[in-house]
DNA sequence: AAACCCCTCAACCGCCCTGTA
DNA sequence: TTACAGGGCGGTTGAGGGGTT
């Protein structure tokens, strides 16, 4: 196709977004949606490359998005789907509420794409449990590293005190359900790591029971402004003129999941 | 204590798809 | 029908931070 880039690159910020910037791309689609991303920027007085504010609000700004570890069930799902659907993360996020694909594919490449290959080395090589042990070892705590710090990866997130202290308590790490271990895999190899998910983990019902409702501000006088806090993604979209999220996309996404996943379980999932 | 290694994840890049004039 | 604009997606990168030696 041979497109140009979508903006000019001189004048324009790169890198990480300060908290001034996150606070003004979240007022700004507030108050006016986005119906135009690459004109967006310019309004919002930001000095970024529409895309950027796009990625940004959707990767990280959106309220809807749900911060924390995975959950057992979840990466179980995303391995499912992938086994299905493929590199297609955003089809993958779809049936994640609240992830969004960079995260999903960010996950898949850090730790679920290896442990379904340490599962396939395990597998081939019988009794083979020493080689990548020292490297799960290391994994486990970088894993338990990241559940203690839930809240630290959102540096203008962070910035408020609601935030951190709900997203730490919404995502409990403490949380080892024998339910979830029984779930998982029949491999020793897999049972490590899968514990080791788990003690970052939670219950599903707990991840539900997070809410958009108790979302935590992002910025105070922002969010107490507004009753964002009570709305849901339809809701949201409603406020913002947006399409409705039960578009007909997700409707045909539903439908070929089920597609892919009936087909799948007609298959050998053994490598779960 | 310091150097090195490894992991995580936010962000960027470039291509593709879709809608529109 | 065609060209273009805009949005979306998947791949990749690099900074930062923690663990290991």
């Amino acid at each position: 196709m041979g497109r140009a880039p979508c903006c000019q690159k001189e004048g324009l910020r790169r890198g990480a977004w300060s908290a001034e910037e996150d606070q003004r791309l979240v007022e700004y689609i507030r108050q006016h949606g986005h119906p135009n991303w690459r004109a967006l920027p310019r309004h919002a007085g930001l000095l970024r490359c529409g895309k950027s504010c796009r990625l940004r609000w959707i990767n990280y700004l959106r309220p809807d998005i749900k911060r924390g570890n995975f959950t057992a069930d979840e990466e179980d799902l995303i391995v499912r789907l992938h086994q299905s659907l493929g590199n297609r993360w955003s089809a993958i996020a779809a049936q994640l509420p609240g992830r969004t694909d960079n995260e999903i594919k960010n996950v898949w490449h850090t730790q679920l794409k290896k442990r379904l290959e340490d599962d396939r080395e395990a597998a081939a090589v019988a009794g083979g449990a020493g080689a990548g042990r020292k490297q799960k070892a290391r994994k486990s705590k970088a894993v338990a590293k990241k559940a203690a710090d839930v809240d630290g990866a959102a540096p203008f997130l962070t910035a408020s005190p609601g935030l951190s202290s709900s997203v730490s308590s919404g995502v409990t790490c403490s949380t080892v359900t024998d339910s979830a271990t029984a779930a998982v895999s029949s491999s020793a190899d897999n049972a490590v790591t899968t514990s080791a998910s788990h003690q970052l983990g939670t219950k599903a019902e707990e991840m539900e029971s997070f809410s958009s409702a108790e979302f935590p501000p992002i910025d105070e006088s922002f969010w107490s402004s507004a009753d964002v806090m009570d709305m849901d993604l339809g809701a949201m979209d409603e406020e913002l003129s947006l399409p409705s999220s039960s578009s007909t996309r997700d409707d045909d996404m539903e439908f070929w999941l089920k597609m892919l996943l009936e087909a799948g379980d007609m298959r050998d999932l053994s490598v779960l």
